[in-house]
DNA sequence: TAGGGTTGGTCACAATTTTATACTACTCAT
DNA sequence: ATGAGTAGTATAAAATTGTGACCAACCCTA
C-alpha cells in the first residue's frame, strides 16, 4: 500500500471551514450580538452599553468590545476628559454585518410564538 | 446593489426583548449554528453529526440537539433497529431559520479576509 | 476640606459551563 | 474472540464567565 491509497480525511472542505467558524465563533457568543445591536444608531459609550444591555458584567462587557474592536468590526475612541469618555461605534465592516444579525432578530421575534409554544407542549408531553 | 444595501426588516423596539433574548440565546450559542449548516440538506444520525461538526463533544451535540427538539426547531426520529438509528431533521420552524443563519455564515466567508488582515495589524501595532 | 458620585476600566477569586474520558448494551463482520 | 458501529450517560478536569473590590482623576455639595 502506497502513501496514495491512504484515505484522509477531507482535507480542503475542513482548510476552508476552520477560518469561517472562528469568525462565527465571536460573532456567535453569548454577547457580541446585543453589543451589535446597541451600536446599531451610532456611537454608544461604555457605560451606556453596560445599562443598555441587561446582564452583562462590565468584565465582559470589556473583553468583548476587545475582540470585536481586534476583528475589526467595533472602533474605539478615547477622550482624554474628566470623567474619561469612551466612544463604541461600528466599523465599515462591522455595519455591513448588521443586515444578518437583524435578519436573525426579526426572525426571532416573529417565531417567538412558535418557540413558545412550542416549549410547553414539550414539558408537558414529556 | 451589495449585501450591505439590501434592507431587512427591523424588528421593532424593545416592546418584549427579554423572550427574543431567550430565543437568541439558544440560537448563537456555541454549537446550534452548526447544528442547523449541517441539517441544511435533510435529515442527519446522531454520528453523522458529531463527525461533520468538528470538536463537538457527545454530551455536548445531546444537550444541544435536545434543547432545539424542545423549541420545536428540530424533529427527532428513533427508528428501533440494531444498532439503533436516530435522526435529526429541521422542522417547518426550524427551516424558516436557515436564511438567516446562511446570510450569516455568507457574512462570514466574504468578510474572512478582511477581519483577518484587521488581526493581524491589531496584533502587530500593541 | 471631607465625603459621595461619575467615568472606564483591572484584578483575584468563585461559580458555571464545556470538554475529555470512560462506560453502557446491543449486533454484525472478521 | 475481537473489534467496530450504534446512541447515548456519568464523572472529573479544564475553560469560560460572573462577582465584588479596587483604582485615579475630577466635580459637586456640605
Amino acid at each position: 500500500m502506497t502513501l496514495g491509497d491512504i484515505e484522509f480525511p477531507t482535507p480542503s472542505e475542513e482548510a476552508d471551514c476552520l477560518p469561517v467558524r472562528e469568525i462565527l465563533d465571536r460573532i456567535a457568543d453569548k454577547w457580541s450580538l446585543y453589543i451589535f445591536v446597541a451600536l446599531n444608531d451610532g456611537p454608544v459609550r461604555f457605560n451606556a452599553l453596560r445599562r443598555q444591555i441587561d446582564g452583562i458584567s462590565q468584565r465582559m462587557l470589556t473583553i468583548t468590545l476587545r475582540q470585536l474592536e481586534r476583528d475589526g468590526l467595533i472602533s474605539r475612541t478615547h477622550f482624554p476628559t474628566i470623567p474619561p469618555r469612551v466612544d463604541y461605534e461600528l466599523t465599515a465592516v462591522g455595519k455591513s454585518l448588521r443586515a444578518p444579525v437583524m435578519a436573525l432578530m426579526t426572525w426571532a421575534e416573529s417565531n417567538r410564538d412558535a418557540i413558545e409554544q412550542a416549549r410547553r407542549l414539550h414539558d408537558q408531553t414529556r
